[in-house]
DNA sequence: AGGATGACTTGTG
DNA sequence: GCACAAGCCATCC
C-alpha cells in the first residue's frame, strides 16, 4: 500500500497489542523497537490510519513522550483509566509509573 | 522536484 | 509545566 507500508503498520499494531493493561508506550519507543527510531511520526500515522480502517487496536495505550494523549480524542483517557493507568491532574499519563518497559 | 503537514522528540527559556 | 524552535521523515498536493 502506498499510503503506509503494510509491514510497518503490522509491526506497530503487533507492538501495541503487546502493551499490558495499565501501561502505555510512546511513539518513539515503539519506533525504536522496530528499528525506526526516527519515524515516531509514522507510528502515529499508522495508528491513525488503522483506527480509520478497522479501529480494532488498543491504540489508546500509545502516547507521546510527555504522556500527552491524542489531540481531539477525549475518550482515550476514559479507556486508560478503565485499565488502571495513573493520570495527573493536567490530564497527562503518569509515565513515571505507567510507561511500558 | 519542492513546499506544506503532522496521533513526534528534544532542547531552551 | 507551557510556548517556541529545530530536527526528522514519510505523505500529500
Amino acid at each position: 500500500m502506498t499510503q503506509l507500508d503494510e509491514d510497518f503498520l503490522y509491526q506497530v499494531l503487533a507492538v501495541v497489542e503487546e502493551i499490558p493493561q495499565g501501561k502505555v508506550a510512546t511513539y518513539g519507543q515503539i519506533a525504536k523497537l522496530m528499528g525506526r527510531e526516527k519515524n515516531a511520526r509514522l507510528v502515529g500515522r499508522a495508528l491513525r490510519i488503522s483506527s480509520l480502517y478497522e479501529g480494532d487496536s488498543p491504540c489508546h495505550r500509545v502516547v507521546n513522550s510527555s504522556g500527552r494523549l491524542v489531540p481531539g480524542w477525549d475518550e482515550q483517557k476514559i479507556l486508560l483509566v478503565g485499565e488502571g493507568v495513573s493520570f495527573k491532574r493536567n490530564g497527562y499519563v503518569d509515565l513515571k509509573k505507567c510507561q511500558w518497559e
